[in-house]
DNA sequence: CTTAGGG
DNA sequence: CCCTAAG
């Protein structure tokens, strides 16, 4: 025979405290639940059939209970705990009345529902079910555990209640108890009354002291040699007789820490379905909260449904910083899951193929080879980074759909290998990008206008082979981006990049189209993939390339091509690059305002000259 | 912040 | 490339 200790919902003797209506609310929706529960001890037949506890049975279990109480008894009501006690104490009775309307509202709807169903009365129900009882105290029992793994979050429905409140096969099902036989139960318990009608607090309490632990996720218990264990709860489901356990877990989680929160119960469930996280979190909360007052740590992971009162609490907090420290003090298996803000998880596989790993490397102090990379990101100017990145994803498309371009630069980045860094910033960029779709599109047809023409691209391709035997020396070198202390205590990069030909290309077409000067607005348009690539450095390569086309002339043959140390800037750029100084210097003004379509008629037209 | 210029 | 001054 076990003795199965349930929860009715069915007293209706407590609704009239809490003053809901059961049968109105309970039936439709579980959350209603908030009658009052009353303990009653059964014994389970044989056949599974409910009967009621007999005196002796009673002190037996009396003696149980007391003996489990001694131990832990004082946790639950002396209020030792810090601050689960002090509140369960100061509002407990109070709050949990309050807590218990609310509760029940949520959950009781369906215990309602199924108690009568199974049981129609605590009592004379529990034989009468005792079919439908039998099986569910065999879940109850054993089940749990299935509950457990499917998770009682979806519906914390009490419904279950089953006759599981007694012991069954060892299992004590506080869920299913009635408000009554709960209070009977504690009252053996802790041997004193208790007012409350809150069962979830009832729940809870005797759970503790069952357990002797603060850690009370689930209302069923698995007795075993006189030692309670919980039974995980945890599932929820499906199944219907999953559900039926789920409700039960549920019940017990939100009896957690709390007994303020006892309201939760109904609340919970809703949160539940809402946020798994926040629940959770709040679970978590309290968990630590017993744990602490107790120290008790139960491996199980307790999952809670959170109140209505964290509920409140987390919307106007921010639950995300609650689940931070749950996780961090409480790291329990559920959190884990549920914890962790969606965002952050997103956040880290965006960034996570992309740059974002070197960022934090760099945060973090981490290797010098990932600082650069960061170091360039920051370089880009633009906070905007997002127009950069968007750049960068336009161009590298755009590259790709025209094809000769990008199929160069990639090989020569291959060859490099500085390229590669500078696609993976691309990438990088992209992924930030992704963000701003909408940007991104207007961006990319700009870009796609603006692109370079073909032709040049072409010119570019070829040149840029040619000068790929040298960059492939220089950029070798200058890949390495060497960190250099500063004064200011800051660690800088330097990281030389060689600029290929096709970026000197791309300087050139810009300053033709934006004209000198312009260097952001070059930066932008022409520059967005190359995120390394600051206007300041555009700046710079202008100056050198003015300097260089200057001398060139002088001398009048490319000295580039010829000299492996120097830049090979093929002539047609120098041309270009004198020419576009010419022009620049006479009618700066001019291509400022006209920038694009002025600018690129004319630049293009004369960039056309020059390469064809 | 962007430019311009010097180092 | 970096740094800084200036708009």
């Amino acid at each position: 025979m076990e003795m199965l200790v349930g929860i009715e919902d069915n007293d209706e003797g407590k609704l009239e405290e809490s003053g809901i209506d059961r049968s109105s609310s309970a039936l439709s929706s579980p959350k209603q639940i908030a009658n009052p529960v009353v303990y009653k001890l059964v014994r389970v037949e044989g056949d599974g059939r409910l009967v009621p506890a007999t005196d002796d049975e009673l002190i037996e279990v009396e003696d149980f209970l007391e003996f489990d109480q001694i131990e832990m008894g004082f946790d639950a009501d002396t209020g030792l705990h810090e601050g689960c006690s002090s509140i369960e104490r100061s509002s407990s009775e109070k709050l949990q009345l309050e807590c218990l309307e609310d509760t029940a509202e949520a959950d009781q709807g369906k215990l309602n529902a199924r108690l009568q169903e199974i049981i129609p009365s605590s009592a004379p129900s529990l034989n009468n079910s005792h079919s439908d009882q039998s099986q569910n105290i065999g879940g109850c029992s054993r089940p749990s555990e299935g509950q457990m793994e499917s998770g009682s979050s979806t519906s914390a429905v009490y419904s279950t209640l089953k006759p599981d409140f007694s012991m069954i096969k060892g299992e004590i099902c506080l869920d299913k108890l009635s408000i009554r036989e709960l209070h009977e139960l504690f009252k053996v318990t802790f041997g004193r009354e208790t007012t409350v009608k809150d069962k979830q607090w009832l729940k809870r309490r005797i759970a503790m002291s069952l357990t002797n632990s603060c850690n009370v996720a689930a209302t069923t218990f698995i007795v075993k040699d006189n030692k309670l264990v919980k039974k995980c709860e945890e599932g929820s489901d499906g199944n219907v007789d999953a559900v039926l356990f789920k409700d039960i877990a549920a019940g017990e989680e939100d009896i957690n820490c709390k007994d303020s929160s006892c309201a939760e119960g109904t609340g919970n469930e809703d949160n539940q379905v809402v946020s798994g996280k926040t629940l959770r979190s709040h679970e978590v909360e309290h968990d630590l909260c017993w744990e602490n007052r107790q120290i008790e740590q139960r491996a199980a992971k307790r999952i809670r449904k959170p109140t209505r009162r964290y509920i409140e609490e987390l919307s106007e907090s921010e639950s995300r910083d609650h689940n931070p420290r749950l996780l961090s003090s409480n790291r329990s298996m559920e959190l884990e899951h549920v914890s962790p803000n969606p965002y952050n998880g997103p956040t880290k596989n965006d960034f996570s193929e992309g740059r974002t790993p070197v960022t934090r490397f760099d945060s973090l102090g981490g290797s010098s080879i990932y600082i650069p990379c960061v170091s360039r990101i920051r370089r880009c100017r633009p906070r905007k980074n997002i127009m950069p990145l968007m750049n960068d994803m336009m161009s590298s498309q755009k590259f790709r759909q025209s094809g000769g371009m990008v199929e160069v630069a990639n090989s020569s980045n291959k060859v490099f290998g500085e390229h590669d860094s500078q696609e993976d910033e691309g990438r990088d960029e992209v992924l930030k990008s992704r963000s701003l779709p909408a940007k991104f599109q207007q961006r990319f047809t700009f870009e796609q206008k603006d692109e370079q023409s073909p032709t040049l691209d072409r010119i570019e391709l070829r040149q840029e082979s040619r000068l790929r035997k040298a960059d492939l020396s220089s950029n070798s070198s200058d890949d390495n981006i060497v960190t250099v202390p500063t004064s200011k205590g800051g660690m800088r990069r330097k990281h030389h990049r060689a600029w290929t030909l096709a970026e000197v290309v791309k300087l050139v077409e810009g300053v033709s189209r934006c004209g000198a000067g312009r260097w952001s607005e070059i930066k932008r348009l022409s520059f967005a993939s190359y995120s390394y690539r600051t206007s300041v450095d555009l700046k710079d390569k202008w100056r050198n390339l003015l300097k260089a086309s200057s001398a060139q002339a002088a001398s009048d043959e490319g000295m580039n091509s010829r000299k492996h140390g120097t830049v090979p800037i093929p002539e047609p750029i120098l041309v270009r690059v004198r020419e576009l100084a010419g022009k620049n210097s006479q009618v700066p003004a001019s291509f400022s305002s006209s920038k694009l379509t002025a600018c690129t008629g004319v630049a293009d037209d004369d960039d056309r000259s020059e390469y064809l």
